[in-house]
DNA sequence: ACACCTTATGACATATGTGTAACAACCCTG
DNA sequence: CAGGGTTGTTACACATATGTCATAAGGTGT
């Protein structure tokens, strides 16, 4: 999970509802991403890698169930139903079919939230004992361990600030591709900070101060001028 | 878990729900202990083993949800909470404390069992992780036994408060991880405490004096600035 | 009611990380 | 090869996170 802010997915189609679980989230730390058809919802679901998923029933454009079943066929992220149809055999179909919770609207904002706690709760006692997704990288000399947040060089342990450790664990991930700058940006510091591109050359110069042999000649945090960085994955 | 017929502890003084519950309960194939006091329920849930557990908040004898903070203190058990109480804040409060669900009086059996096999799902995906059953740890010259609740330094026993032991104890279970401020704060304090981490501090440091040679300069108990804390695991 | 232990709270010193500014090096283009 | 824009580096001030002490408040058992 995201170490502070939670990244919520909302699937929502009523405006409405949008506005106010945005208000809501927002006001309580967490970061909020809107889908308002299921198409969107499952290509957000992949992208973006919230913590979280909310999902209307009742969307227009296909079957709440159904993007369930699909979001269960490759990951275990929670999910609360949010739903106008209040009959026990939807609740039933929905729950078996993987959700984790399900509210039927109105609901108040409190219990939601609290049920978010429970879910996020599961979550982070599942994910202790979590081996799927390559957690730990090697490349040259470098070793990166996701799951406990170290780097080591040549076998020694480098200190990286939380700013340095989120910028690599972004490029880690997404290793040998290019990322832009506004989205490293986005990634590290948030939305708004998209035009700091400064603050990335400052952190990427730390970084390569601290993991590479020769900075000025980096083989592993290389530039790709004018659009971004990138990690490279080749020895 | 069990394999094949899941143990329900059900804590209800209500006869009518009582025998309601276990004819549908036996009925789906699983296995029911009941007990109609806080009390004996507790005492169950430690003798009985059970996988879940089923409480109504509304018991003569005692708080249900000082219940639920008593079992978390030892345990992730599930925990379905039923109560005439539909009251928003009670939800809140209970689900706080740790409960996984709570239903609402009168609700259907067939959501109950939908939302049993939810709680029952969460379980067994944790339970794969959990298995290593290492009780006792060994870091330089300190041992700590989980089960026996016992930590020593040099061969010499020493005495920790409840909240410095749970607090240890995590970060013992997580060896090597960092776990952030805000999940050491929740699994120790609860999640209305997410914010207080000077809590955490105070706390760290009584360890420090009481574990570390050098509390200034600690050698198990790490601190990882910006983020949480690190039990070392080597040396 | 008392003593005892534990936990919570407040104040303060210190350590660390980040944002800012200034400047140097680099790359592409004309 | 000159110039503008992009990128890299360094140093420093500030804000914030952290560690520690002292003390108050709460709870428990005698």
């Amino acid at each position: 999970m995201t170490a502070n802010r939670p990244k919520v997915l909302v699937i929502e189609d009523d405006p409405a509802i949008q506005r106010f679980l945005r208000a809501s989230l927002t006001s309580h730390d967490y970061e909020m991403v809107e889908a308002t058809t299921g198409k969107l919802g499952l290509l957000f679901a992949t992208e973006q890698q919230p913590d979280l998923v909310i999902l209307d029933l009742g969307l227009p454009d296909s079957d709440g169930v159904q993007i369930v079943r699909e979001l269960r066929g490759w990951s275990h992220l929670p999910i609360i139903i949010v739903s106008a149809r209040g009959q026990e055999k939807d609740k039933v179909l929905a729950l078996d079919a993987g959700a984790d919770d399900y509210l039927t609207k109105p609901f108040g904002m409190p219990e939601l939230l609290a049920r978010m706690r429970v879910a996020l709760r599961h979550a982070s006692r599942v994910e202790e004992g979590d081996a799927e997704g390559e957690l730990e990288f090697e490349l040259g000399d470098l070793r990166i361990d996701l799951a406990r947040r170290l780097v080591f060089r040549g076998g020694e342990q480098i200190h990286l600030t939380p700013i340095e450790y989120r910028l690599l664990a972004i490029l880690v991930r997404h290793a040998g591709k290019v990322l832009t700058h506004q989205f490293l940006l986005r990634e590290v510091w948030g939305p708004t900070y998209v035009n700091q591109s400064h603050y990335l050359r400052i952190f990427m110069s730390n970084l390569r101060r601290k993991l590479e042999a020769d900075p000025a000649c980096p083989r592993y945090l290389l530039t790709e001028q004018g659009v971004g960085y990138r990690l490279c994955c080749d020895g």
